[in-house]
RNA sequence: GGCCCGUUGGUCAAGCGGCUAAGACGACGCCCUCUCACGGCGUAAUCAUGGGUUCGAUUCCCGUACGGGUCACCA
C-alpha cells in the first residue's frame, strides 16, 4: 500500500506536519511539577455537578504555578447549544472558578488555542495524515446499516462487539478500491489501525487511583467523523498534547476508553499526561444506587444549587468534604479559613461513586451561614433574591435596616443559630419580620386559648416597656406568668399539671406566635426590638381581637 | 455477554500488618432552655465473602458475590 498516495488522496489540502505544531504549540515555560489542567464540557447547555466537581483543577494548577484553562468539546454539532459557552463561564464565575486562558463568551485568551475543537480541524487533520502516511490509519466506508449488521453477528456469534478483526472490512482494502468509492462520493471515516492485543495489558498510572491493568485496544475506532471532525478520543489527544495538558481530570465513565487514548499517545510517541479519573456521584434509587441522570435528577444541574441558594464557598466546602477524604479534618480545624487555603491533593480523593447527601451539604451551609456577618448574609440574600426574587430584593432594599436587624437576630456569639442554610429557606424564615409578608401559621397552645388570650395579651401589652433590658423583659413575663395561674417553671407544671393553668412555655408560646405567626422562632424580646414598638403593639392587639 | 472500576456503621469516611477500628452528617436518649434552633454529654451502628501469605490480617495476593460504569461517526 502506498501510504503516501493515499494520504494525500484524503487530505489533499493538509501541508503542514506535525513538526510545525510543535513549533507553534511549544512546551509551556512553567516551574517544575506545574500542573496545567482545563475542563473541556461540551456546549450542550447543561452544566452539571460535575463541571464543578472536575474544576477542582483549577485549584491545584494555582497551587503549583500551573495553568487552568477553558476548552470547549464542540465536536458534536447536533447536540450544540446556543449560548452554552457563555453558560458555562457564567456557571463557574458564579463559583468562584477563574481560568487563566481558553474561551471566553465571545473570543478566547492565551496562546495555545483555539479551544474550541471545531475551529482545530486542520490540526486534527494533519495529524491523522500523519497516521495514515505510516500505515496507522485508514477510510472506512461503512454504512451504518452495514455496522448495525456486524454488531448483531457479534452479538449472535457471542463476540465481542466492534470494528477488529475480519469485521474491519477496510482495514486492508486497495487503494484502488478506497480511490472508487471516493470517486462515488461515499462518505468515509478515518480509523485507527490497531495493533493491540486482547490477551496484553497496558498499565497506567492514575493520579488518584494508582496503577490501572487495563486491556489493550484492539478496534479501530473512529479517529475522524465523516464531516472531517474529529472523535473525543483523537481530539483529547490531540489536544491535550498540544495545550501541553500535564492532569487529565475527568470522570471515570472514561476509564473504559482509556486503552484508546494510552495507545493513541504511545503510538504519536507524545508523553501520557497523568490521567485523573474521579468517581461519579450517586444517588440513591430505591434500594440500588445509581450514577446522577440528567434526566430524572434535578440536583445533577448547578443550576439547582444556584436557584436553591446555596452559598458557593458553602457548597465548595461539600463538594470539597467528599472530593478529598482529608478536608473535612482540616476544615474542622480551621473553620473560619478559606478552603483554598486548603492544600489539596490527588492521592486523597475518593475513588469509589459516593452518594450525594444533600442532608450533609444543608448542615454545612447552615454551619457556614451561621459564622457571617449579618452584613454578609443580607448581601448575599439580596444577591440571590435580585435573581431568583425580585419582591424580596424589592423589599430588603426599601427596609435594609429591618432586614439587617433581622438577619442578624441570635447571630454571634459561640451559639449562633443555625436556622437556615440556603436563601430560599432564609427568605421563608425571614418572612414574619416583615409587615408585608407576615401571615399567621400556627395557633396558639391550647392551654393559652380562649379568655386566657385576652388575659395574657393584656397583661402583656401592660407591662410592656422598650426601656427594659431583655432580663428585666424576662422579669416581667414571669410576674405575669404567675399571676394568671401558670407555672413559672415549666418543670413543676409538668409534675402537678393540675395546679396550674399550664407554664410559662404556653405564655411565651402565645406571645410569639402573635408576634411571628409560628410557635418556633427566635427570642421574642429580640424579635421586638427589631420590630419596633409601634408594630410590636399592633400585631399584639391584632391578634388578641382576631 | 466482553472489558474496567469499586466494596469499612443509614450516609461521607480515617486506617496504609499488631488500634477497645477515628471523625463528620443523620437517628435515638439525656442535659441546657421561654418555643425552635444552637450547644454539651451519651447510645446504637461498619471492615461483603471464601481461600491463601504471615506469629498476626480491615490492611498484601487469588477466587466468589454484590454494586457501578462502559462497549457510537456522543462527549
Amino acid at each position: 500500500m502506498d501510504t503516501t498516495a493515499l494520504a494525500n488522496l484524503l487530505f489533499p489540502d493538509i501541508t503542514k506536519t506535525i513538526e510545525d505544531y510543535e513549533t507553534i504549540y511549544p512546551p509551556r515555560d512553567l516551574p517544575e511539577g506545574a500542573v496545567v489542567t482545563r475542563i473541556a464540557p461540551s456546549p450542550t447547555g447543561f452544566v452539571h455537578l460535575g463541571n464543578l466537581y472536575n474544576a477542582i483543577g483549577e485549584r491545584l494548577a494555582h497551587q503549583t504555578g500551573g495553568v487552568f484553562y477553558l476548552r470547549i468539546e464542540d465536536t458534536d454539532q447536533k447536540r450544540e447549544v446556543e449560548g452554552a459557552v457563555e453558560a458555562v463561564i457564567d456557571a463557574m464565575t458564579f463559583y468562584g472558578v477563574h481560568f487563566d486562558e481558553g474561551a471566553t463568551a465571545d473570543g478566547e485568551t492565551g496562546a495555545y488555542g483555539p479551544y474550541r475543537q471545531r475551529q482545530r480541524k486542520e490540526l486534527y487533520q494533519t495529524v491523522a495524515k500523519s497516521l495514515v502516511l505510516r500505515g496507522l490509519a485508514y477510510p472506512c466506508f461503512c454504512t451504518e446499516d452495514d455496522l448495525k449488521a456486524m454488531h448483531e453477528q457479534q452479538e449472535a456469534a457471542k463476540e465481542n462487539y466492534g470494528y477488529y478483526g475480519k469485521y474491519a472490512l477496510w482495514r486492508d482494502r486497495s487503494i484502488e478500491d478506497i480511490r472508487a468509492e471516493l470517486d462515488k462520493g461515499t462518505e468515509w471515516v478515518l480509523r485507527f489501525r490497531s495493533e493491540g492485543n486482547p490477551e496484553h495489558t497496558v498499565e497506567v498510572q492514575d493520579g488518584i487511583r494508582g496503577t490501572l491493568k487495563v486491556q489493550e485496544n484492539y478496534t479501530d475506532f473512529v479517529l475522524l467523523k465523516s464531516d472531517g471532525i474529529p472523535t473525543y478520543h483523537f481530539a483529547h489527544v490531540c489536544d491535550d498534547h498540544f495545550m501541553r495538558t500535564t492532569h487529565v481530570i475527568r470522570d471515570e465513565s472514561w476509564l473504559a476508553t482509556l486503552p484508546i487514548h494510552v495507545q493513541l499517545f504511545d503510538t504519536l510517541g507524545w508523553a501520557r499526561p497523568v490521567y485523573c479519573h474521579t468517581a461519579t456521584l450517586m444517588k440513591m434509587d430505591g434500594s440500588s444506587k445509581r450514577k446522577l441522570s440528567k434526566r430524572k435528577d434535578p440536583e445533577l444541574a448547578l443550576s439547582f444549587y444556584r436557584e436553591a441558594g446555596f452559598p458557593q464557598e458553602a457548597t465548595w466546602l461539600y463538594l470539597l468534604t467528599v472530593l478529598n477524604s482529608n478536608f473535612e479534618e482540616w476544615h474542622l480545624a480551621n473553620p473560619d479559613a478559606d478552603s483554598r487555603a486548603f492544600t489539596f491533593s490527588l492521592e486523597k480523593m475518593s475513588t469509589s461513586g459516593a452518594l450525594f447527601d444533600l442532608e450533609k451539604l444543608d448542615n454545612i451551609c447552615r454551619e457556614y451561614l451561621s459564622r457571617q456577618s449579618a452584613d454578609t448574609v443580607y448581601d448575599g440574600l439580596l444577591a440571590w433574591a435580585e435573581q431568583y426574587d425580585p419582591a424580596l430584593a424589592a423589599r430588603m432594599k426599601a427596609k435594609s435596616d429591618l432586614y439587617r436587624a433581622a438577619i442578624g437576630v441570635g447571630r454571634g456569639g459561640d451559639k449562633p443559630r443555625k436556622d437556615y442554610g440556603n436563601w430560599r429557606d432564609a427568605a421563608a424564615f425571614l418572612s414574619f419580620y416583615d409587615a408585608d409578608t407576615f401571615t399567621i401559621t400556627d395557633s396558639c397552645p391550647e392551654n393559652a386559648d380562649g379568655e386566657m388570650r385576652q388575659a395574657i395579651l393584656t397583661a402583656y401589652l401592660d407591662s410592656l416597656s422598650f426601656a427594659d433590658t431583655p432580663e428585666e423583659w424576662f422579669a416581667k413575663v414571669k410576674v405575669l406568668t404567675e399571676q394568671l395561674g401558670y407555672a413559672v417553671q415549666p418543670k413543676k407544671y409538668k409534675k402537678n399539671p393540675e395546679l396550674y393553668k399550664g407554664s410559662i412555655v404556653d405564655v411565651t408560646n402565645l406571645i410569639r406566635v402573635a408576634l411571628t405567626g409560628r410557635q418556633n422562632a427566635p427570642d421574642i424580646c429580640e424579635i421586638s426590638h427589631v420590630l419596633g414598638e409601634a408594630e410590636t403593639r399592633r400585631r399584639l392587639e391584632a391578634y388578641m381581637h382576631a
